[in-house]
DNA sequence: CTGCCACTTGAAGTGCGCTTTAAGTCAAGA
DNA sequence: TCTTGACTTAAAGCGCACTTCAAGTGGCAG
């Protein structure tokens, strides 16, 4: 296959999937005459990675946990650890979600919006906001939001 | 209280809060000899717009869904859509970082890891990929992505 | 041979959400 | 009075995840 016919079957656009080779996610595929040609597999690795950006996963992420260098072998234990810290985070994500969700309803049936009174009650369940535990500083979450699945 | 003041009780830089003030999100605050001067319950809102955005709302959507102009008013039908609208995308989100959990314990029980074998078992529930029922481009993701909250 | 299209490359551009920088103002304390 | 520190502005910069552009190549149809 063709980087086009690739592109059409992934729902991507070419130029993604040769980003996508560039930063390592997919492997360099076989050439003929300068152009790529790739076998069937590489839209399971796309779909694999595409379902992961859509779930939220960096494109760091993505590459540590599904690129190159990880096919079909044992995981290492730093995959293992950032594996356990994504589903961990990803319970604290959807709690965060079912707030928002409940917070938009609530507004919904009442009726009526006041930010300033939305905000005393999700000031109320400040944890919600900051789920690492200790220190609230804007500094901190955005830290952590960025600390997995860094090289 | 001056600008600092309220960055630290919020936990935010003051180049945010500006930043908020000029797209529009917080109302332009009381001025003394230049400096700005804000009562204690932009706070509220401050906490409101961080929920907000840690839940996963753009900048965008928090000044349609909570901005200036929406003040302690009647909520309008444009708000009431964008609300409902986003209740479901959570509910949508909320399935895919399920399934992402899944994805990754799965995987963390096996104790390997082959990128495409797991890809092919998304491209089987591509329904997760594509939330959006139908024309499963890219395109389409992208836009519906960026549809909510535009002005 | 001539279009034409799909492809190639590297570099620059885009939108988001801020942060940083530069240059200046204001008020209080030593 | 001088210094310090918190503030002011507009403009530029940054990281992410791509996309677009410019300039060129390969191969096939007419």
């Amino acid at each position: 296959m063709k980087i086009g016919e690739v592109a059409r079957n992934a729902g991507l656009e070419t130029s993604a999937i040769r980003y996508y080779e560039k930063v390592g996610i997919l492997p360099k595929p076989a050439r003929e005459s300068g152009r790529r040609s790739y076998l069937p597999e590489v839209l399971d690795l796309l779909f694999l990675v595409q379902f992961a950006r859509v779930v939220g996963l960096s494109i760091r992420e993505v590459k540590t946990l599904f690129g190159q260098g990880v096919d079909s072998g044992m995981i290492s234990a730093r995959w293992t650890t950032l594996a356990k810290a994504k589903i961990q985070s990803l319970d604290q994500q959807v709690t965060r979600l079912r707030a928002a969700q409940k917070l938009l309803s609530t507004v919904l049936k009442c009726g009526c919006i006041n930010p300033a009174e939305c905000g005393r009650q999700i000031r109320a369940q400040a944890r919600l906001l900051y789920p690492e535990t200790a220190a609230p500083t804007r500094a901190s979450t955005e830290r952590a939001r960025r600390t997995m699945g860094r090289k």
